[in-house]
DNA sequence: TCCCAGGACTACT
DNA sequence: AGTAGTCCTGGG
């Protein structure tokens, strides 16, 4: 186990459930067991140190450090959201410390790919449905867990196979994806690079990648954070508390307002929307 | 039984 | 170019 001091404002809780993240499983003493990549961690806070175990200790501070992005202070951005929109300022000191996790592309893309006209639980459920038939298990307090798989080892999977994941419909957008990307007709590291019009551009050349999966895609596995990804609740909260309706309307005033950072501001919005009642 | 949940596609004007 | 209807699935 690890004790990482943490020195700028970190919500752990919110950043986990928050909805930027589906593999998760709360614990019966309030900790999170996640599953990151190539491992399973198991996380809480004690005061100002967050606790950290892992199946796989090596690199596990900077994996961690990074995942959570710990080392970025978010006070800056926020003042300027608050100078930008003053209503935000409820919504930003309710939610200080969340963070903008820093996501593995290809789950990223899997999971957004499902999160299409669907909840949270089951999108979670297809997830781990799919990690527990074609991951690698691993072993963790006793505790089965599955690493979500990567591409090549997707390759032969069909279509139906992906439906029988509970799926759905998306089952051929994901079949699309996963030959693409092993063909080499898509190559994931090349958004790091990209400006975000060219990516989200190109992201939605893909079946059954619109404009709300792309921005989500590109906010949590690229951290480009000047998306606006626009879902049910951002139209609500726009509608009730800034009385402006229809994306094209919410796009526009997210980029004046916001800018650069729309994304974080959704994100705040968001976890303010869903958590203050 | 109906309705919808953190959208996108298709098939129409 | 813009917009209805349709799409798995599980839970209320």
């Amino acid at each position: 186990m690890i004790r990482i001091k943490v020195t700028k404002p970190f919500k752990l809780e919110d950043t986990i459930t928050c909805g930027q993240i589906f593999r998760y499983f709360k614990q019966e003493d309030n900790s999170y067991d996640i599953i990151i990549k190539d491992r399973v961690i198991n996380v809480y806070m004690d005061k100002n140190y967050l606790c950290v175990s892992s199946n796989k200790e090596e690199n596990l501070n900077e994996v961690v450090r990074d995942y959570f992005d710990l080392d970025n202070d978010y006070s800056l951005m926020n003042e300027y959201l608050i100078t930008q929109d003053s209503k935000l300022e409820k919504a930003i000191s309710f939610s200080n410390g969340l963070k903008m996790i820093k996501q593995d592309p290809f789950e990223t893309v899997i999971s957004y790919i499902i999160s299409a006209n669907n909840g949270v639980l089951q999108i979670a459920s297809a997830l781990n449905n799919i990690a527990e038939k074609y991951g690698k298990k691993v072993m963790f307090n006793d505790k089965e867990y599955y690493l979500f798989p990567q591409y090549k080892e997707l390759k032969d999977v069909s279509e139906s196979d992906f439906r029988k994941c509970k799926v759905g419909f998306r089952d051929k957008y994901l079949k699309s994806m996963i030959d693409k990307l092993n063909d080499n007709e898509i190559d994931l590291n090349e958004f790091y690079h990209l400006d975000t019009n060219k990516s989200l551009e190109k992201l939605m050349e893909n079946i059954g990648i619109g404009p709300k999966v792309a921005s989500c895609i590109l906010l949590f596995a690229y951290q480009k954070y000047d998306v606006f990804p626009i879902d049910t609740w951002v139209k609500k909260v726009m509608k009730n508390d800034y009385e402006i309706e229809g994306e094209k309307n919410i796009r526009k005033f997210a980029k004046d307002t916001y800018g650069k950072y729309s994304g974080i501001a959704i994100q705040y919005l968001f976890n303010y929307g869903r958590n203050r009642n």
